[in-house]
DNA sequence: ATGAAAGCGCTAACAA
DNA sequence: TTGTTAGCGCTTTCAT
């Protein structure tokens, strides 16, 4: 930058001027300064520009599982309102595990981010501690229990109510649950909405029914042989998320149980995949580009936040059902 | 800093001491520093240490689609060797657009990462640019045209020959290929590994089985309908990578062919779902995993590089054949 | 409209 | 072993 200053024969004031745009600067000189950048291959550095102005326009995203296209959609939505304000996303991977989590948000902290995207390893995620240093944040998708600040969430237990209610509308009366991680909250609400819609149905939540996958694909392979095993086998599944739906339809496809035909199944989150598998499937999706934009604009929001800001507290979004080929009556 | 040195009644450059940890420091001003640390809560600003030092210790990483399974596995193995070596890493997408390449890589180098993974939008990706930034970077599966220097890839010439040989050892003759797109190397690989393989076969490749679905569902969709409805249509297809794969699954179930009763299909990369289909899918796999971890730990190499550094150049990856159901000798 | 100078929080060379 | 001090490259008052 002193270099362009004097090339151009000017001051380095003057250099910032042009850079930030915010002072007048003669045309004149503008013409010069611009050339000399160019003659000198100049690119402004952003570090000195951030620890001057204790902004660093970089936000962290912290996810608990990168190879799932759920949170990548997310990711992906809010990566495009980021860029939209001149924002960058530093990425960060939990595996769901919390000190892993730990790790991370402190090396997040230490690069001085402007805010952080959060979705916890688990429900005691201290999100005190983040509330402590200052630093806006805004939770998606699994939320601290307790939580009343910013974040955005489907209605999970609305959402799997609706998913339930779809199979006991078809005819259905011997339907299982294979429930997520109970964790994390989706994991909690999805079970909540199945147990909701079966009551106001009259139906009994047999605990034979009721099966926990971890929200991964081997736990929902195992719980499907167990509930395909039994002497009195459910008519229809719910799966509370798409790699446990994976599992399902392996273990349904190597126990030759036809479906829909034996065993309706419906899924929780849309993927690509979900409509090309075969049967396709039915499932309840989540709008997850709309979810993550809408999470990266409530933190821009905070971090821009004036006087008069409120949190908005926790935003949530409805599901849509896609009925395909792996639902029907039942025989 | 400054006050953690008051409280502890010592100067700043005995703090800094303490947190770099490269100069001695005595036990007790240790303990007392420590101490002053924990009571004020203070935390060593990254920002400041990267103007000082200049490097930041995070590198970027560019990917032309985070909803991939296969970039994102990648990534996880790029982040988990940064990781280790205390980088941190900040993602970039561009849906294989060239000019939000050139965008993304702007904003990178502004904030001076200290190195750039990129798998590029296009063969022709201007890698020269980061040659004259003198920023050290490795490209990683979609390298450009005549690139010499350091970038980890699938010896995508022998797999996709490979696969093909698979098909004709199981006795197809007519086999067709849905190729990507050849804007990118893997594509045009891939495309010549298939004919290598047919030749030495002294099979055709008529012009009717060499389809083009540019790595995307519908593309793969497209071609596979295209195929089916061929007076002659062919008895097995080869899928180049895992997108078309699945639209070219939903063709097939669409238009009831059996597969592999009437069809063999073998796909390119292998995952969680590729086992999970029905019917479960032969694919080459490739160990993306592995990959990214390489890729990772050549460019800490090149950031860390000594006066003897050599570039490695361009490290190949082989690929696994996974053999499962959706491959089978024809009629 | 332009420039001089202070300082963001840190590290490291040098002095003590 | 510890302290003093000069910057890293930028923005921003405050003069001019």
């Amino acid at each position: 930058m002193r270099d362009v200053a004097r090339l151009a024969g000017v001051s380095i004031a003057t250099v910032s001027a042009v850079l930030t745009g915010k002072k007048p600067v003669s045309a004149e000189l503008r013409g010069r300064i611009e050339e000399a950048m160019r003659a000198l291959d100049y690119h402004p550095d952003h570090v000195a520009r951030s620890l001057k102005m204790g902004s660093t326009n970089v936000v962290g995203m912290v996810i608990p599982d990168v190879t799932n296209p759920f949170f990548t959609e997310l990711m992906q939505g809010a990566e495009e309102e980021a860029r939209r304000c001149g924002m960058s996303v530093m990425l960060s991977n939990t595996d769901g595990d919390a000190s892993i989590e730990h790790r991370q948000l402190n090396t997040l902290l230490a690069h001085r981010v402007d805010g952080i995207l959060l979705s916890c390893a688990d429900s005691f995620t201290p999100w005190e501690r983040l509330e402590r240093r200052k630093v806006p944040f805004v939770f998606f998708d699994r939320l601290p229990v307790g939580f009343q600040g910013a974040a955005v969430a489907l209605d999970n237990r609305a959402a799997a109510s609706e998913a339930t209610s779809y199979l006991i509308g078809l005819g259905h009366r011997r339907i299982a649950i294979i429930a997520g991680s109970q964790k994390v909250s989706p994991g909690i609400a999805r079970l909540e909405g199945f147990r909701e819609a079966m009551e106001a149905a009259h139906l009994p939540v047999r605990t034979q029914y009721v099966r926990y996958g971890d929200f991964s694909i081997d736990g929902g392979y195992q719980s499907a042989l167990e509930l395909i095993a039994l002497p009195s086998p459910p008519t229809a599944i719910f799966s509370c998320n798409n790699k446990m739906t994976l599992g399902l339809m392996r273990a349904m496809a190597e126990q030759k149980v036809p479906c829909p035909d034996a065993m309706s199944v419906i899924g929780f989150d849309d993927f690509e995949w979900s409509a090309n598998f075969s049967p396709r499937l039915t499932t309840m999706g989540q709008p997850t580009r709309a979810m993550g934009r809408k999470a990266m604009e409530m933190l821009l929001d905070q971090i821009n936040r004036t006087e008069d800001y409120v949190s908005p507290g926790t935003i949530m979004f409805d599901s849509q059902l896609n009925v395909r080929d792996s639902t029907a009556p039942p025989k």
